[in-house]
DNA sequence: AGCCGCTTCCCATCATGTGGGAACGAGCGT
DNA sequence: ACGCTCGTTCCCACATGATGGGAAGCGGCT
């Protein structure tokens, strides 16, 4: 009943949300961490470090390396991983984007909300950028996710300080609810050179039945490819993957049925 | 007052122990769980186990259907999952397994060994039976995982009792200690209808430097395919197939370099 | 209505995880 | 070789944080 929005960990767990950090500190240091070095970085007592780590070591969540004895992300991590994965339906986008990337010419990526980074868990290219973390701030498939955000998904306020990655970086809360306005009334995100120099981005959601996104998908070229005659022609063909992956990746219960 | 369901956790461990296996249950039953569930699952208070399912929830690795109240796996575990399968090199499987497909008119598996189970993780076929568990002493797949098993690996002894899926499966310890004996010397396993009938299966290893199975290949077929006179030849394809992915799927400093 | 099963919160209890410390081994620069 | 430092790993008294019974509040059945 009370806070519609859960800040922190108010109620009961505190070595689960730890080891979960443990977890999550694979994502951007190197495949190998020792145990000190989970410690330091959660800042940590080593010994608290260390047993949180054999623990997930014994449910195969980590796995260790035999001769530096440090660990790395372990089998459990990657069959429950490929288990959602195909429980998404993650599995049956790829064609989709891969067509639309050659139509378009463009790259096709596709990404979900996971806390306060959009991650793509898709790919149109040869070699997609699978798992790449994105900002939900300074990326067109951010906007997206913030704009048709879910109602559990922090709104705004909670989102960690905005980096400014380009001196078009939407730095200011107050303009970023602005545009996040914009995309809404527009039906689409746009990203101009605000997370990179040269880069142009276009996205759209994959909404479910309540009106969220539980998708960005997304287009990126050249601005010299995307020109502003062409911004409709991109959307269109986005537009229509977007419908096609809601069929693909929702249950049939969860899909809106309008139109 | 040892656990009920937990064998081990002997040290430092029960809040984390118990919310890893609340991931785990979602493996077998359907997708989508309810907080009750979980509880009878794993025969824990329901208290306990809501509590759980709500810091899994906050920290992304559980996903709440807005509905129905019922949890599924979340984006955590779907980011981390692809992230894991990246840095396993996993992606780079497909193509090699696909071509070990094509060749031998047979269906080809990668799998890795994740607690009890032979997990499916890469597949050559157009549907993959990816993420499926299998059980190790009833299938080629666990047979080579056993016989090469890493020295963390429970040395069958602390496997559970051993289920007959048919009338050939082998159900004695000793019997299958022979067996494992027999694939380590033959260096390939067979799987003669003792998961199911009219299948015929064989596995070979994919060997690290220090001389463990970190994957199990197989090729999978009916016994009118795969006969006695061309086991050698199926054998020689999975075994090429087998050397590629260890030098795709390792890093040089794992890789065995003989030969 | 009446019943049942579910989610969710509260709270006293004490089992559990906590973290300081010490023992041990490996690598390294002098 | 040496002593140094930084790593992992185990032990153990303490109090903190997880535990689970219970009750309140929904919603759907028959």
């Amino acid at each position: 009943m009370t806070a519609p929005t859960a800040p922190r960990t108010p109620g009961g767990a505190q070595a689960v949300q730890r080891a979960l950090d443990v977890l999550h500190c694979f994502h951007d240091n190197g495949p190998d961490l020792s145990a000190s070095d989970l410690a330091r970085r959660l800042t940590l007592p080593v010994s608290t470090a260390h047993r949180l780590a054999r623990t997930l070591l014994g449910a195969g969540f980590l796995e260790q390396d035999f001769r530096t004895a440090r660990y790395r992300l372990g089998p459990a991590v990657t069959e429950l991983g490929r288990l959602s994965y195909h429980q998404r339906g993650l599995h049956l986008a790829a064609p989709e984007l891969a067509d639309l990337a050659e139509r378009t010419g463009a790259t096709a990526d596709l990404a979900l909300r996971s806390g306060p980074h959009a991650v793509i868990v898709a790919g149109g290219s040869v070699t997609p950028k699978v798992g790449l973390r994105r900002p939900l701030h300074s990326t067109a498939l951010g906007k997206v996710l913030l704009a048709w955000g879910r109602p559990g998904g922090s709104d705004l306020d909670s989102l960690p300080p905005l980096r400014a990655f380009t001196d078009r970086t939407i730095v200011e809360p107050a303009a970023l609810a602005a545009e996040l306005e914009r995309v809404r009334s527009e039906a689409y995100a746009l990203n101009d050179g605000e997370s990179a120099h040269g880069v142009r981005t276009l996205a759209v959601p994959v909404l479910d039945r309540a009106g969220h996104a539980r998708f960005a998908l997304a287009v990126r070229a050249t601005p010299e490819l995307i020109t502003d005659g062409r911004t409709e022609w991109f959307l269109d063909r986005a537009r229509t993957c977007a419908r096609a992956l809601e069929v693909l990746l929702l249950p049939p219960g969860e899909r809106r049925q309008d139109q």
